[in-house]
DNA sequence: CGAGATCTTGACTAGGGTCAATCAATGTGG
DNA sequence: CCACATTGATTGACCCTAGTCAAGATCTCG
């Protein structure tokens, strides 16, 4: 058992939050802080594969990704999965399943994740008690439903090249509002060609020609598990990818 | 001009409501009532084809579908179209364009359509004054995103065939809830062959052939803008469409 | 009746799926 | 340090689902 705490793990308070220090997000007073920090039930890690919402389990948590990579998805009976959407740190994630009924969908680690934990049920109180923050999460309601109609969009009408090329630029790009590029200009991206190919729909084998392809145009380097874009211009044009005016998002 | 009002346009008063009365809906207080009938600035109809909302116009208004049809979605620069789902009588539109800078979608009737419109910019001032319908918005955001999330798992995994069988029973499960269907199990099934292949990521060749199979098995007869289903059973079966327990929606 | 939509079909093509083998990187136990 | 198992990346061969092109058939509607 060791005490200190290791690099990735969730600060103690949230005043000494690493997100919060990224200019991603929305400054909030110390109060709004104070109750964030009070409707906070606990802190999770989960190790690299694991679940975080099992794709059928209802009652399941509200939390924020503080570090990792994890992602939500659906699959069928036969094995088909269709990854939904990338989970980066400063995503809100679960909402969908304070309301019960809706359509099940799994969340499972990536990497090793640290999470924020929301007590549970208790959403309706932060909506009656602080509004501010209930709207908030509608906005992040929202932005994520944005997310998924990208990827709608992608996995509907691009061809593989494109969507490959939109896969590489949005999550380079989500990953650069968090302060997650290194000096260099290259991000960690723990993520295989198996679930590249389960985000867009793609198969395995046509996945790793495509992005191949990509490579050796010299387009991007991807290997050891880090992602350097060469030609993020050129990626741009390929997908479409409109980068939104980078607007300041809540964080919970 | 006539001063009657057409069969389809949104009462006067939302006590008039004919949703409210389909039981698909939270029943609401009667001072509740009066709340949001304040906050609907406007009615509005829109004809067939017209734009409720055009792909890039920002500061749109948010709207309840009171009658018709129509649906949301997303162009590339050549033309290709992805509809991120249908909106039926009942369907809160236009959450995200209230938050800015969001991703561009348009929407668009497909039959004459009547809708609530609510006060612009106002939306801050639910949350504040009637956190209740704060939340209820929450929820159907979040429900939104659970259709978009069923549409891509669709249009990424599933086959022309699947995805024919789930459009067909989605679409036929809402119209029911919200009481929609003739005496004779059928019911206005106004999108066109385009549409569908628009919203499920076909080509309209393909979609109209994989279409007419399913019907050749006798699973559906589809005709003179009407959807009947002979054999929902099979379709499920084909699609892996799990009906979820209805349970009660907000209605704003 | 003519002009558009929309729906159907057939013929052909191609993008992407499936199968299978190989290779590289890591890890494990002994 | 090595035999062996495991995971992930890569490639080639082949096939099939779905896309493209084109021509009719229906149906509306002014």
């Amino acid at each position: 058992m060791n005490a200190t705490l290791p690099p990735n793990a969730c600060p103690p308070h949230c005043r000494e939050c690493r997100l919060r220090r990224t200019r991603a997000f929305t400054p909030v007073e110390p109060g709004v802080l104070d109750f964030i920090e009070g409707f906070r039930a606990s802190t999770l890690a989960v190790p690299a594969g694991g679940a975080l919402v099992h794709e059928n389990q209802a009652n399941s948590r509200m939390f924020t990704l503080y570090s990792g990579w994890a992602f939500r998805y659906k699959t069928l009976s036969d094995g088909r999965r269709q990854i939904l959407n990338f989970l980066l740190p400063g995503d809100l994630v679960g909402l969908q399943q304070e309301f019960g009924d809706l359509s099940a969908h799994g969340v499972e680690a990536v990497t090793d994740c640290a999470l924020c934990v929301f007590q549970n049920d208790s959403l309706w109180s932060v909506f009656r008690e602080h509004p501010r923050l209930g709207y908030d999460i509608t906005w992040l309601a929202a932005h994520e439903e944005g997310h998924v109609d990208d990827n709608l969009l992608t996995a509907g009408r691009r061809n593989a090249t494109e969507r490959l090329a939109m896969l590489l630029m949005h999550l380079y790009r989500r990953l650069e509002r968090v302060d997650l590029v290194e000096a260099d200009g290259s991000v960690a991206f723990p993520i295989n060609q198996q679930h590249m190919a389960d985000a867009l729909g793609l198969s395995l084998v046509h996945t790793n020609k495509s992005l191949r392809r990509l490579a050796q145009l010299g387009l991007h380097e991807l290997a050891n598990g880090r992602l350097r874009l060469l030609n993020p211009h050129a990626l741009e044009r390929i997908a479409e990818y409109y980068d939104r005016p980078p607007r300041l998002l809540p964080l919970l």
